[in-house]
DNA sequence: CGCCCGTTTGAAATAATTCAACACCGGTGG
DNA sequence: CCACCGGTGTTGAATTATTTCAAACGGGCG
């Protein structure tokens, strides 16, 4: 196994907007405890006030609340790369809880030492802002997907937001495992577990989609656009940080 | 009328972050034109670049999305004293539209101007930051009461939450006015205009309510959070900026 | 006064849920 | 090696929440 490292997040910031090498170099030197995790495992929960940032190395994460029946809503979805606890920078506690949905591998880095990064390079600074700007812009089209789609195209929707985030926006009729059970798409999907099968039985019976055990594979993806209302547009993949 | 400015703006960000003197006097310095706008005037449309940054010095605001069939969702509401196109700060296009739900004063300022205000000073740019981190922890309380919970409580914890957003947290039976149609209502929730009627209606009936022309007035205000399912927690309203 | 936008109400239609039973699959222990 | 187990997926039938369609009402404003 590589000696674990920062470098697929810095990567991924480094998409955005320019980082100067001295920027880069004060990311790879925040410090950090390495750590391996197995699926569902709790990285932040409700309540509780937030010390450290996770940061995945592999594997996915989601972000979930409890309502008051009892009914769980899943808020967003985590790549690796991605800095799971960010929303939290400089609230006192946490308003949800961070889950792992696969098997994981960590950066725990102290809350303190990312918060003094920020102060003092203000290049860093601006890609995380603008990393959270992306979130945001896709929490805005998760609330109008659940809000005004119908659960097929509502599924369908999740399903190419996904390809897209894991693959980039070209992998037409490419392989690729959703990492959920269909449980978790209808938590995410505001849907039932039921009706989640029952729509990917009809994706499959139309051609849409095949499947080998979790496998998928998008059988006709610009169909499968087309049935979800989709438009990459939100992810702001092509965005590049605008200066001055 | 009073010379307008952005002091309240200013007043919004302190409550959360400390400023130094410096740090206000730069953000009143700032460069705007002021303007006065009808209700329902587009702030900024889907597509857009954004080159201006609104500050809404009186008045409502809300963000929202169309989808393929037509529908509308509204993802957010905005209030007096909140800078309206922050979103976009980073942004190459903005991937929402932004409209006025009532008459407003606007301070409109340029993004350039906006963006070297945060590179200079830092703790503009966290209290920016901090900002947005509320807005990110109430949209995924939208998400959640969109995706989970029923119409009735739906309603019930939007009703909760522009009153708190309002008034602050102990506005027990105090009457305000909701500033948006059913219509919107529905569009805000995910529901019809009807069915938002009928749910008015019957919140009138249980005493939950009371109305006269457009104002509203909590008449059962802890019952009503109780069939809202709502606590405040996620709008950090306590939250202090965590330093160091 | 009359018009228009928003509200109100009812009845019929439908999307999605609920409940319940069963099948499948990979993993574990006998 | 097989048997069983728990979690996940699959399917059907009945129920229900919400939508749709349609019509009427009300009140503020030109």
């Amino acid at each position: 196994m590589p000696e674990p490292d920062l470098t697929l997040f810095v990567r991924k910031l480094e998409r955005k907007g320019q980082l100067a090498a001295a920027d880069v170099e004060a990311i790879l030197a925040l410090p950090f405890s390495h750590k391996s995790v197995p699926p569902a495992t709790y990285l932040v929960r409700e309540g509780e006030p937030p010390r450290n940032c996770a940061i995945l190395l592999s594997g996915f994460a989601y972000r979930h609340k409890i309502v008051g029946d009892g009914g769980r809503q899943i808020v967003s979805l985590h790549l690796p790369g991605e800095a799971v606890d960010l929303q939290n920078l400089y609230l006192s506690y946490a308003d949800h809880n961070m889950q792992t949905l696969t098997q994981a591998e960590l950066a725990v880095v102290p809350m303190t030492a990312l918060r003094s990064l920020l102060d003092e390079r203000p290049a860093v600074s601006r890609a995380i802002l603008l990393h959270m700007l992306v979130e945001a812009a896709i929490m805005r089209e998760w609330v109008t997907n659940i809000g005004r789609r119908d659960a097929r195209t509502r599924l369908a929707h999740l399903l190419c937001e996904f390809a897209v985030r894991l693959n980039g926006p070209e992998q037409t009729g490419s392989l690729y495992e959703v990492p959920m059970t269909q449980e978790q798409l209808g938590d995410a999907l505001g849907l039932t577990s039921v009706h989640v099968n029952r729509l990917i039985r009809s994706f499959e019976a139309e051609g849409l989609i095949s499947r080998s055990r979790r496998a998928l594979r998008f059988a006709d993806h610009p169909a499968l656009r087309e049935v979800g209302d989709f438009s990459s547009l939100y992810l702001h993949l092509d965005d590049q940080l605008i200066l001055g």
